[in-house]
DNA sequence: CAGCATTCTATACACGCGTTCAGCGCTGGC
DNA sequence: GCCAGCGCTGAACGCGTGTATAGAATGCTG
């Protein structure tokens, strides 16, 4: 069953991969660690052969990007399965960020959300479903407050959480790229205390604002703002 | 009357349009709508200018965003200023987004956090500072909890603000540029909700996270680690 | 073995980039 | 008058890019 071999972090040779697989895992290495703009000669030089090869198998730098992009989400869904959804809870983002296996998948995460993008699209949609069923647990279990409009919730934390991290990495991008790891740790160490006083004594002390709001869109003067494409 | 000797005094730029001045305004225009790898053809297009004048007066492409950079910062300082401090609290971000005036700033700041780069990083701190103001403000007032680490917590609100805002723009990219505060406008309707719950009620139900957590790491009051403020 | 398809390299092409440079018109000072 | 300086243009240079193509190496199939 799990024939798979898993694509070693940099040092072994991956000989065993076909020479379109070695491509793509190397393009996958480039554009996390340089964003897309990486040349496809560099990509070539770093799989051992030529440019026109790369052309060859993939027709175009964009169908490579396409390529890199569907055989991300495949490990993606294959590391969730594997050993994250028992044990990490909601803390998949944590444990994605920091463990050093994941190192070039998160790495190219990061480029595409930085640089936006159907795989973005697909990750953040994911993670929000993810959220939605984490949140739903732990309000049944009683140790989540529920919300008014759950979903609207989990997408507003995984924004926000996505999101800072990759503002600080942006603000403040390692020199080593293999640092990422440690960069996201020292970012969730920045990030822990004032998110946990958060999530649990809040940041408001009266209810005012919320119950205007409230009070606000259960009567909605819609006529002010129109609402396109919903 | 004829342009005097051109002064080239840093700090107080004349206000009419020089050629320099619109080349420049171009650049932040361009820059802004679509990154920096905007070439400078058609920056100097834009001008009404040759693509060499844009290299005699900036010396470099580099130079000339270095230019676009303080430019902006300025604005930024001035608009602070004139009319934002006093009235808009807290919520500075989301008037600077949606106020149509400050289209090409924000445009460009927007840019800046997705490319990284020495104005984001200031435009940063300075939020982080204002936001510490604000919130010891509030915290004077009582209408906001205290934090153990005002600072950090600041940080914390500014980062997932403008990444989660970020993060939402970079996934849904606007046709038209113009549309930008339309789509911050979205995005401030998309997540009020689950915010202001969230400033008001929390997430979690019990404190065990944040107690287990707080004597995890001890008493963490800015003295145990010390951050280079640099 | 021959024939053929596939993999792969080397070279070349066309293009866009940032930048340089010679030179233009103009203005002000001597 | 002439010269100097400035703003400015248009052409050109060198380079790197993605991509196309011809042909060599390689291996499979008859």
């Amino acid at each position: 069953m799990l024939t798979m071999r898993s694509t070693r972090s940099r040092g072994a040779e991956p000989e065993d991969l076909t020479t379109r697989a070695r491509i793509r895992d190397a393009a996958v290495l480039r554009f996390g660690r340089e964003g897309f703009g990486t040349s496809l000669r560099v990509i070539a030089a770093d799989a051992g052969v030529s440019a026109g090869l790369v052309i060859h198998h993939f027709g175009t730098k964009e169908k490579l990007r396409q390529a890199c992009d569907t055989h991300i989400l495949e490990e993606i869904k294959h590391a969730k399965y594997e050993n994250l959804v028992e044990s990490t809870g909601g803390r998949f983002l944590e444990y994605f960020a920091t463990a050093e296996q994941f190192a070039p998948i998160f790495a190219y995460v990061l480029r595409s959300l930085q640089h936006g993008g159907p795989l973005a699209r697909s990750f953040v949609d994911h993670m929000v479903d993810d959220a939605v069923e984490y949140m739903a647990d732990g309000v049944a279990a009683g140790v989540i407050v529920p919300s008014r409009d759950e979903r609207a919730r989990a997408r507003y934390l995984v924004l926000s959480s996505l999101g800072s991290g990759l503002l600080s990495i942006t603000l403040d991008p390692p020199e080593d790229p293999s640092d990422l790891a440690a960069l996201m740790r020292r970012h969730f160490d920045a990030i822990t205390l004032p998110a946990l006083e958060m999530y649990t004594e809040g940041v408001l002390t009266t209810r005012r604002m919320l119950d205007e709001y409230l009070s606000y869109v259960g009567d909605p003067p819609a006529a002010r703002e129109e609402r396109t494409a919903g």
